[in-house]
DNA sequence: AATGCGGGGAG
DNA sequence: CTCCCAGCATT
């Protein structure tokens, strides 16, 4: 299907207002009998509404899930997460990723501290730190029932297809077009339980490849459905491309202590978490044997990385040593976990290979 | 208006 | 492999 610039939003009157209706209706219907059991549907509280919303920013839900339940039980509410250290913070945020989200969550939790209580309109609530519109419009809409449209990556699909609506999703002006419809099609009775439905049916039946439609509760007005074009949109047109990278890590182990190094706290990227030192960390490096390898992909970065074991000389310089044991009482990145849970692995099978020699 | 930010699961 | 996920902040 071809691309068109987000335009004229007036097309919503595609739909008659007894359709607009009875979309409104069917789509309510279906996620009272549908509806998946989600932890952060259990509650009415806006701060742990507000949590769930931050960790399901382009997060899925079944990696949200575990981690959404450990912090709750850690930070029932502001006053725990406002007055809680950094490390501990980035400890339980650790794997999730985008730890941003993480830093901003404690400074906003520290502006409700002073101000005293959790934001209740839209304004105040867009105005706190890692809030962008979406996220506004998730708490005020679900927690306290304000007529606010939510538009993310499932509102894009539902609506472009239920519209037959080309516009480029990737395109500047995509979230203006597609929050103009939504605002008009929003079940201003129930603004947070339409907002929860529409991105259900995108999250469980409008899936980006073979979509559901024998299962659609709205099937019966879907402008896409009925001219076959379902598979095609939406439209994403987009220029990024993925980038391969080969990078070597050094395992140096002495004494049942390995060499890492810890990223700055100020650094933009991941602040604070700790990492295998490579080349330039260690000039003066002496290379004995490949330990193994890995892949590991980062946004659209696509690294295979190389583990090699070596000894080093005196200057350290930013490195540190640390017990192997004691690596699970520091903000590990994913992929330091990734190489020690390899070179664990390595050793058990060189074990047993010499038990069976023996 | 474009880019960077993690990590994992599905196809 | 690629795509995409209940996006946001910065430039």
């Amino acid at each position: 299907m071809k691309a068109q610039e987000a335009g004229d939003p007036s097309h919503y009157k595609i739909l008659s207002a007894v359709e607009i209706e009875r979309l409104r209706k069917d789509l309510r219907v279906w996620y009272d009998s549908s509806r998946r059991d989600l932890p952060w549907r259990r509650t009415h509280d806006p701060y742990a509404i507000w949590i769930s919303e931050i960790m399901l920013q382009q997060t899925r839900v079944a990696a949200v899930i575990p981690y959404y339940e450990r912090f709750l039980e850690r930070f029932p509410d502001f006053h725990a997460l406002a007055n809680t250290h950094d490390s501990e913070l980035l400890s339980y945020w650790a794997g999730l990723g985008y730890y941003y989200r993480a830093r901003n969550l404690q400074r906003a939790a520290q502006q409700m501290r002073d101000a005293g209580s959790f934001p209740s309109t839209y304004g105040d609530i867009r105005r706190l730190p890692g809030i962008g519109e979406y996220t506004a419009a998730a708490i005020a809409s679900i927690a306290f029932n304000l007529p606010h449209a939510v538009v993310d990556g499932n509102v894009f699909r539902v609506l472009s297809r239920i519209f037959n609506d080309p516009t480029n999703i990737a395109s500047v002006n995509a979230r203006k077009h597609f929050s103009a419809i939504a605002d008009k099609l929003l079940d201003r009775e129930q603004p947070g339980v339409f907002n929860q439905a529409v991105m259900e049916l995108g999250a469980t039946l409008c899936l980006p490849k073979n979509p559901q439609c024998l299962l659609c509760p709205v099937s019966s007005i879907c402008r896409a459905r009925r001219s076959g074009r379902e598979n095609d949109l939406p439209v994403k047109i987009t220029a990024q491309k993925n980038v391969r990278e080969e990078r070597v890590l050094f395992w140096v182990e002495s004494g049942g202590k390995v060499l890492v190094w810890q990223r700055p706290p100020e650094s933009r990227l991941m602040p604070g978490f700790w990492e295998l030192p490579e080349r330039e960390h260690l000039p003066g490096i002496s290379i004995h044997r490949k330990l193994g390898s890995f892949r590991h992909g980062i946004t659209f970065h696509n690294y295979r990385f190389e583990i090699v074991e070596a000894t080093v000389p005196d200057e350290l310089g930013r490195c540190r040593w640390i017990h192997i044991e004691e690596l699970g009482t520091i903000p590990m990145s994913t992929v330091l976990k990734k190489a020690s849970r390899m070179v664990a692995q390595s050793r058990t099978r060189h074990l047993k290979l010499d038990g069976e020699v023996g």
